[in-house]
DNA sequence: GGAACTAAATTTAGATTCCATATAAATTCT
DNA sequence: AGAATTTATATGGAATCTAAATTTAGTTCC
């Protein structure tokens, strides 16, 4: 508390208000009754902070009050909720080979999605921005929102992002983010644009709607071609100083390890290893063309023994690397994501039973069930984190 | 937010009263005048909270007040000052062999300490923590202080200890401690006992007054006996969820480690090796009693052939080491703390050149200046940190 | 030693925000 | 229609803050 604010008695009205927002946040539509309730505060109070809310476009008042709940006696309630078209937030997953834009309302509710791919290799920065703009407004046009509504907008990359956003420009390509995609978006459109390191949006939007809601302490691990991983701890996301925390490059050096190769690449190399055998396996159908992880775990899943071997050797690395990333970090829970976790369910049991030789507190361990939407879901919560910590100083642009 | 308090009037008072009490932790001696700079109070206010800080007992005025800044036109201004002998805090290191208390004013002065060993080697509970008591009222009684004016107790181990102060009883003797130690001197004394990790109290000592001072992101080893560390990502001490964070276990399975030997358990160990060989050292000196860590780097410091190589495969653990740590977590430094932190100040060149082969991301290496009382240090830092954040909750038993 | 000056403390008035209580309104039940 | 019930509104009072005028304490200068 260094640089201090003088306690004004509007500081008061303030929280009064950011308690009566978190709770409609939590409940639906409410009776000024239940706000009192939940919130501690008197009557007029309730309705003069509700009054203000309203006046201000972030709640509206229900006409039907009685029709609601049902039958009751006395003076009929007036019910608030959340305006949740207040505003939109936008979630954006930007990869190597396209950009995916997700429009969210502000209860978090998916309205509409565009992708659109970077065609060329090397575009130049500009180029790159104009597609992601682009996929943005066909997003938003989908959903007939318009750009003025858009309140906060979260993009998720792959590469080590800090604290206050700065990308660490280790390659070329993602260097062209670090002053290019905010300040463009803001310049173009004036949308407040959020960077984050994909794998961190991923544990954002896996505590959110998948297998960790709720969970306080929390490693999700994007398992596909490489590992990442996002940490939460303590309900916190770890960053680091400069955005690296997470990273897993350690496993070069671990045992039985040695890279950083996810489940989808590895189960490519070792379909193509066990093909240059001799051993009879129905992943021989896929040699033209090369098995995929998908073909490795459907032949295990029909009993295919070189299928089933290889899917013991990923359990058992990935029970190294959830070992020893536990052991560090202690998380109640591991989440294995990315669009390899809809297969990967099957090395739940062997992984869970090999991680005590690995670590002396295991986790439990789940698949994440967002697949490959998990870094727009998380890109999208983390817009919503935004604005709901942010709302009593964003002015909303309500159509007169 | 969901257990919410009604914004009563008297938030505001407990605001400004914070913010004033942060001013003048900060700032020494101070003015009036400088109270309505830095808070944005107004005088009325500013003066009004400071009549009530000091009337609690928790600042002093000052009475030569004109004398103190030199010369100075006008009405002299009043001084108040934080009372830095409204109460005590303690500091405890509770290790296998004994135990430390450190007593410390509200400005984190030690004032005193006193060590007590714990004669038998499976004495009871009770006796333990009798053990305990008589070390702290020692160096209470040594400083003049009474119990009851004792605001705070942390007390650090060598176990896993949770957010909320449980202790993850693997072992027989630690347990003892959990519903131990915090009970027994709340019964006997009426003191609030804080447990903590002794590894996570020296990487808060070690920011607070080591090398790390002023760092957000830091990571600091205990490297005497054996490995363990306390991490603090963005100001914030990392727990997981069974207090196991900074556990380095997972280094028995690293390439190059293979264990989580101490600097001073491996340079024992490599210059009994040494030793058994027919290499010319001066190691030898010490054959009859086993060659300690002091004696090897003695020994390199005199250009001893074999005692410099044995720094080398330690410089080079310690790189693994660092490097492992540095990748997943991403701290801005890295401090070798606890008692050879001394004599390991040589390693650090070594450490930084190797440190590039095993991260992407090296930090800075430091080694801690607070040698064995880094642990006391953290423990009296997180105890001032409990009496600053309950301040206007807490009661002082003034001396009437 | 007293007048003028200066900086700080004190007093007074007014605004905002909250709570508590009493009164009024809207609805259902009898 | 009137009683019962629930909610809304109005009124009074308390706490806290700001702002501005006034008083106080000490310094400087003549």
């Amino acid at each position: 508390m260094s640089e201090m604010t003088a306690a004004t008695p509007q500081l008061l009205r303030r929280v009064s208000a950011g308690a009566v927002l978190d709770f409609m946040r939590a409940s639906g539509a409410v009776t000024v009754t239940e706000v009192i309730q939940a919130t501690g505060l008197t009557r007029a109070t309730a309705i003069s902070v509700c009054e203000d809310l309203m006046q201000r476009g972030w709640i509206t008042e229900l006409e039907n009050q009685r029709a609601f709940g049902g039958y009751q006696k006395g003076r009929p309630a007036r019910r608030f909720e959340l305006n949740e078209r207040a505003g939109f937030v936008l979630g954006m997953d930007v990869g190597f080979s396209k950009a995916t834009v997700v429009v969210s309302d502000l209860r978090g509710k998916a309205l509409g999605r565009a992708s659109q791919p970077f065609d060329i290799e090397d575009i130049s920065a500009e180029e790159r921005v104009a597609v992601i703009d682009r996929a943005a407004m066909m997003a938003l046009n989908g959903v007939g929102a318009s750009p003025d509504a858009v309140l906060a907008v979260s993009a998720g990359i792959a590469a080590p992002v800090d604290r206050k956003g700065n990308v660490l420009a280790s390659q070329h390509f993602w260097g062209l983010f670090d002053v290019g995609l905010g300040s463009a978006l803001y310049k173009l459109r004036g949308w407040t644009v959020l960077l984050e390191n994909d794998a961190n949006l991923a544990a954002l939007g896996d505590r959110w709607r998948g297998a960790a809601a709720g969970v306080d302490d929390v490693v999700v691990i994007l398992a596909s071609e490489r590992f990442g991983s996002g940490v939460i701890e303590g309900g916190r996301l770890l960053h680091g100083s400069g955005g690296g925390a997470g990273e897993l490059a350690y496993l070069d050096l671990v045992e039985g390890v040695g890279d950083t190769f996810g489940i989808a690449t590895l189960a490519r190399i070792w379909a193509a290893e066990s093909l240059k055998g001799t051993a009879k396996t129905s992943l021989r159908d896929h040699a033209a063309t090369g098995a995929e992880a998908e073909h490795v775990f459907a032949a295990a899943a029909a009993g295919d023994s070189e299928a089933l071997k290889i899917l013991d050797r990923l359990a058992d690395r990935m029970a190294r690397v959830i070992g020893s990333v536990a052991t560090m970090i202690n998380p109640e829970l591991v989440v294995i994501g990315g669009a390899v976790a809809n297969s990967a369910g099957v090395l739940l049991g062997p992984i869970a039973a090999r991680l005590p030789e690995f670590t002396a507190t295991p986790p439990r361990v789940a698949v994440s069930p967002l697949g490959d939407s998990i870094v727009t879901v998380g890109a999208v919560r983390r817009a919503l984190d935004y604005v709901e910590t942010n709302t009593l100083d964003l002015e909303l642009n309500l159509p007169a």
